[in-house]
DNA sequence: CCTGGAGTTGTCCTA
DNA sequence: TTAGGACAACTCCAG
């Protein structure tokens, strides 16, 4: 019998999917299938929460599939043999997934459709991750736009016209799922293991007064939206709604991350270089045991000090301090920034490599429409203005007052002026 | 092609 | 105490 698969990968969720929707349209019985892609999982621990988190995720789906008369597929491997093995066993009439744009994946799906293709199979993809693609809002003659404030406004313009938008569908699509000849993996049984480290739920109530509360991170008020941005958990389409009905500056925020992908998409190699090359010239110092106090959170400022605790100890790290610990790195520090985006990559539940990229070049006043490069955070100005009580830095450096804690690692005023000297340097060289 | 205006989130100094 | 300009020019975008 002929049946159709639907491949889940960052899109982890039976409703308003719209290639699910589409796979159970068709009306052959669909196969649900997740692969665990070694490519991406050989370079994480096993233990890493992101994977734990996907797994929760697909448990989650699977309990759904069940009371379907279905159930979900679980593989690990590189995904070619693993379709390879998937023909052996199935006849398979067409393969649907949603679009990934960041460069592995593409690269991986062309290859998989190129595959399918040999075997007389279709591969059909589909928009879910974001409202515009890469090539949907761009300039009048067809470049991408490399300054935010324009491209939000174009964005704005077509969504409000309904262009290329897709409306939130209501309804789970009815159709045939087919039971997965393999029952459900234990962790373990994938290779991995259990981490204490969680995604917690999102709290959409805090959009309404996002612009007033965002900055202070002791308010604790912001959305945590960003992991199940990442994975899929909830529906992109869904949360733009909700958005641009409740709160402006909640909505363009959610544009800046479409911002960042097509950035990603048209110039890939932001991934190693900087955006703009007059700053290649920089001599960063990247002095290694400076950059472990940074990671450590023992940089004797409290304000990044209690960032980077809350990153290591939760995967999270509030995005006004993110902003303070990524300009310190860079510019108290000068470190490349590419050592500070790598660590986050390793640490951050909702890293998601456009975003990462471009905020950390964004921080470093390497990237496009980024910071210019002499406004430099004051940590501890930073701290008074944006935690007052010293309720958020008392909570992660509870010695931050006591004899005990350490000189820091920079004066401040010297930095400045070093970073300053770095930056004009490398820009007179150019 | 030319041109004017604008550009996520700052800080510091001076009057 | 507070408001305003300098930082240092540049790139991008729209008309």
């Amino acid at each position: 019998m002929k049946i159709n698969l639907f491949w889940f990968r960052r899109d982890l969720r039976l409703d308003d999917n719209p290639g699910l929707d589409s796979a159970l349209m068709a009306g052959l019985p669909v196969l649900v299938l997740f692969i665990f892609d070694t490519n991406i999982t050989e370079d994480l621990p096993p233990d890493d929460p992101r994977i734990g988190f996907i797994y929760e995720s697909l448990g989650k789906i699977n309990r759904e599939l069940v009371l379907k008369n279905g159930s979900l597929c679980i593989l690990k491997g590189d995904p070619l043999e693993e379709f390879g093995k998937l023909l052996q066993a199935y006849s398979v009439d067409t393969v649907y997934a949603n679009r990934d744009y960041e460069p592995y994946p593409a690269e991986r799906d062309s290859a998989v459709s190129v595959f399918l293709k040999k075997h007389n199979i279709r591969f059909l993809t589909f928009k879910d991750h974001v409202i515009y693609e890469k090539d949907e809002v761009v300039k009048q003659d067809k470049s991408p736009y490399r300054v935010f404030t324009p491209y939000k406004n174009a964005w704005l313009k077509r969504f409000a016209a309904g262009l290329n938008t897709q409306q939130p569908a209501g309804e789970a699509v009815e159709g045939d799922f087919v039971k997965s000849s393999h029952s459900f993996p234990s962790l373990e049984q994938l290779g991995f293991r259990e981490n204490q480290t969680r995604v917690g739920p999102y709290d959409l109530s805090v959009i309404k007064d996002y612009g007033k509360y965002r900055n202070f991170p002791a308010a604790d008020r912001t959305s945590r939206l960003s992991p199940h941005l990442r994975f899929g958990t909830v529906s992109i389409r869904k949360i733009v709604s909700l958005a641009s009905a409740t709160n402006q500056v909640f909505l363009e925020e959610l544009i800046w991350r479409e911002f960042f992908m097509q950035i990603l998409f048209h110039f890939p190699a932001v991934v190693t270089d900087n955006f703009r090359p007059s700053f290649n010239r920089i001599r960063w110092r990247n002095n290694e045991s400076e950059f472990r106090r940074w990671c450590n959170g023992e940089t004797g400022y409290p304000i990044v000090d209690a960032g980077m605790r809350q990153l290591n100890l939760t995967g999270f790290m509030h995005n006004r301090v993110r902003m303070i610990t990524a300009g310190f790195l860079c510019k108290h520090l000068l470190t490349d920034w590419r050592f500070g985006e790598a660590y986050f990559a390793s640490k951050l539940l909702d890293y998601e490599l456009s975003s990462n990229n471009g905020n950390w070049q964004w921080a470093a006043g390497t990237g496009c429409d980024a910071a210019q490069y002499f406004r430099i955070f004051n940590p501890l100005t930073q701290e008074r203005k944006f935690d007052p009580s010293g309720e958020y830095t008392g909570k992660w450096v509870p010695e931050k007052r006591s004899p005990a804690y350490q000189a820091p690692v920079v004066d401040h005023t010297f930095a400045r002026e070093r970073a300053m000297e770095a930056y004009h340097i490398s820009m007179k060289e150019f």
